[in-house]
DNA sequence: CCATTAGATTGATGATTGTCAATCTATATT
DNA sequence: AATATAGATTGACAATCATCAATCTAATGG
């Protein structure tokens, strides 16, 4: 089912040629970059580096399943800018969209949380 | 001695009210960010989410001590950008510059990073 | 079938950002 | 003092971004 990011042109998962569990690459604090393992990095780390996102995220974890129109309020947002954040969250492969009925269910995707602390030079 | 992102206006610390290695906030994924917290750790996060920094970072992390001039060549761009990267970088307290000489010399804040990881759900 | 509701999409606007040429400052060397 | 070198600063420009009003799509309820 299509759902807000997944219309991406590409068959490639979440955000990048990997699943979001996968190892990847080690921590940036032990070897320098390459330029493409930047660029990966880069993109998730765009999609965080918001306040609205990163609170966004915390409510979708706090609640463990929430649609849009929990979030509109307390983030004091626009239902159009709502619907932006979510997509870019969910393009970066930090969330996940399930549409039921009239509604979106938005879920974490820790792993994904995961990978960038590792990348991060994760302990 | 002032040397590039100590120029701010404030007294405060590297970026935010805390030093760089204290405490702070409990992970993303726990509770619902104020909107503070969430102002502080996007906008380290925005330092973060480049490619050039990242490598820059990642760069500085390997050699333990850089020197600008050492990281033109390998990140292909010019002298002020270079300049321009590390003053965001330094001004989120992800690295340090100490002026000796003719050189500056850059090295990791890491428990800044480790900072980063603990509110972006650290275990 | 019509009205309502959740949310995605489009288009526009103001703000921010990455980049570099040109310039300036400070240190080192002769 | 004159020259050279490392790097910070300024100014400009193109690109990206956050935001919202307006509109569109799809699902629900009468």
């Amino acid at each position: 089912m299509i759902v807000n990011g997944t219309k991406r042109s590409t068959t490639r998962s979440p955000a990048g040629g990997r699943g979001a569990n996968e190892l990847c690459c080690p921590p940036l604090t032990d070897a320098p970059m390459s330029a493409q393992e930047s660029d990966e990095l880069a993109s998730i780390l765009t999609a965080l580096a918001d306040p609205v996102r990163l609170r966004l995220l915390s409510i979708v974890a706090a609640e463990g399943e929430t649609c849009s129109c929990n979030l509109e309020g307390p983030l004091g947002k626009s239902q159009p800018t709502i619907s932006h954040h979510t997509r870019l969250l969910a393009e970066a492969g930090l969330i996940r969209g399930e549409r039921r009925g009239k509604w979106t269910w938005w879920t974490l995707v820790p792993e994904r949380l995961a990978l960038v602390r590792r990348q991060l030079g994760g302990a």
